[in-house]
DNA sequence: GTACATGCAAAAGATTTGCATAGCG
DNA sequence: CGCTATGCAAATCTTTTGCATGTAC
């Protein structure tokens, strides 16, 4: 498996290397436009490269995620989804969750009133509890199209 | 263990009996302001109610959610935790999660703007995706004061 | 009395850990 | 070469299921 180097920068500074395994997670969760889950991603990079062990995806997911890279979205069905974070303003966006299928729906709208509302919100929720605000999640929870 | 009467009627339409365990668990989530899991839950009535099952609390969580009783809050380290829904407006809150210590804080600020932001954003998604929403969560990613 | 609820034991999954080996830098 | 990353197997932990028994109504 070839390695890239295209992700590879925002990994300065961190106590690690970059591996085939690491650029092929990376790499995965970038092309895709779905919510994978650890197995999710050892079954789809298994194909291509039947070395990969499910360890590994979970100790790269790990990583990812405590530099920042990607988000983990917890839906309670007991297994958590990743997303790569672009660190593209225009990308940001939140989750409709299917409390039925499990079905996650991307939605990008209102970001201006979010942004306006979030901000607000969180100056004053720091200050009051002491809390290091990192990130925002804002969920709808009900039943998709196909559930109803 | 006796049994009260006053989450009773909320069942009424659903088939299934009121049950001591039942009444136990209600009971404790209703007392509680912590974030309870169902091993919490357990280990809590077990000392008072020895013959308590771990299943019976998480078949009993399970109908309550089903019933819309409580809510389900995945903070996605793969303990699920649940909280009575009290049915009451003013009791309307969201989360600041520590990703650090896995703690939970209530806040029940800028409810009206919240409202005012949630509404529009509802209709509009509900259209858009023919997606009938449920609930909604708003949480707050970062570090407790502890773990600053 | 009947159908639903319970508790135990076992199963099923997801995730983590120990350890010897592989491979980045 | 030194130290980190990997893969396998085993361990952990949470949640679910099968089944015989108990109990609400």
């Amino acid at each position: 498996m070839q390695k890239q180097n295209k992700w590879r920068h925002r990994f300065r500074g961190q106590v690690c290397r970059w591996t085939a395994p690491r650029q092929a997670i990376v790499d995965l969760l970038s092309r895709t436009k779905r919510h994978l889950s650890a197995k999710d991603i050892y079954t789809e990079l298994t194909k291509i490269y039947p070395g990969l062990g499910l360890t590994t995806v979970y100790r790269t997911l790990d990583l990812l995620s405590r530099s920042g890279m990607i988000q983990t979205i917890a839906i309670g069905d007991g297994q958590n989804r990743y997303e790569l974070k672009s660190g593209n303003k225009s990308d940001h966006h939140h989750h409709l969750i299917c409390t039925n299928c499990g079905k996650i729906i991307d939605y990008r709208e209102f970001l201006k009133e979010e942004l306006e509302f979030i901000n607000k919100a969180e100056k004053k929720l720091e200050n009051k509890f002491s809390f290091k605000i990192m990130d925002h999640n804002i969920e709808f929870i009900g039943l998709c199209k196909n559930c109803q």
